[in-house]
DNA sequence: AATATAAAGGACGTAAAGGTCTTTTTATCC
DNA sequence: GGATAAAAAGACCTTTACGTCCTTTATATT
């Protein structure tokens, strides 16, 4: 249901984040989140084509990224890799109905509109800090010796839990 | 997201169900649902195997549901064809966590568990027909002219509406 | 300028999903 | 029992997701 390929890139998006600002290699990251290295490269020229991250060739280049992790949506990882595909119309081409879908369609798009409002709402600064939780992150066994130099430089923070969406 | 293979297999049911227990042969349900013939084909074998729908063969063959519309969910087709995914463990083998997830993978799994109480809390009664709404079914031009022998020869209808099951 | 480091690009390989075709088996009707 | 209608079975093909490898280009550091 989720592809593998974006389990690769949250992964790789998290790990990027859990560095502030500090670029990340693709051998970096590949260690880290055990994505294959050169498939990993692959992905993340195509996020870095969707300006979700900048990338620095070179000595002490990698990847960064474009925002900040509270401004960065699961959501907009998941529409540059693999998007969500909401049922529009129906997918029999069905003159007889408009814009109108069957119950059928109508019940699997709502589905995947709890999954695309669930993205949506759901922030990498949210996945970076487990709150009441055990784990700091996936993998990580050293604790990121980032060397912290400014960290949150433009904390909202909106947080926002609000649900709701689907009208049924 | 939604596979190809259960859109089909959802398609198939659905029309298998508007024809009230009259069987229905392959070459029907294809043309009804637009869904390749031998490969609709494949798809019933394996809906047979999962005990969703009956076969038989020769003249006036064709496929049946195993039970009452009002008794079989979405969510069976699509466990029986091909099953969303939870995460369960972390994909990355980390030993560090036992069964916790981290953050990233506990919110996807989130995302799988709505999908997984939408499609459980949804009957293929509900989608036969449109309570408020315009269209029968896709497709179906002509209403069904099925002999209706003996149409509904075990009509429980349950019909239970109930929802909920995701607590956060 | 030379070297080392790292991303970008593109050709290629592999496996799984989706799809087709032909033959065999089972049932019904006459 | 022969003809016909249907599903079952299994071999095959095609496309796409996933993954690898090698070469080129850009950027620091010395």
């Amino acid at each position: 249901m989720i592809s593998q390929t974006v389990e690769y890139a949250l992964r790789a998006i998290v790990t990027i984040a859990q560095h502030n600002g500090q670029p990340c290699t693709a051998q970096h990251i590949s260690k880290l989140t055990r994505v294959p290295a050169p498939y990993l490269s692959k992905l993340m020229q195509g996020l870095v084509r969707a300006g979700l991250i900048n990338s620095q060739r070179g000595l002490h280049g990698g990847f960064t990224l474009s925002n900040e992790p509270s401004e960065l949506t699961i959501w907009e990882i998941v529409e540059a890799v693999d998007p969500v595909q909401r049922i529009l119309v129906c997918p029999l081409d069905i003159k007889s109905h408009g814009l109108d879908l069957c119950p059928l369609h109508r019940r699997l798009d709502q589905a995947m509109a709890l999954v695309e409002e669930q993205f949506r709402n759901t922030t990498i600064m949210e996945l970076l800090s487990a709150p009441g939780s055990v784990t700091p992150l996936c993998e990580e066994t050293e604790p990121v010796s980032l060397h912290v130099g400014n960290a949150s430089r433009s904390s909202k923070s909106a947080q926002h839990q609000n649900n709701s969406l689907i009208k049924n």
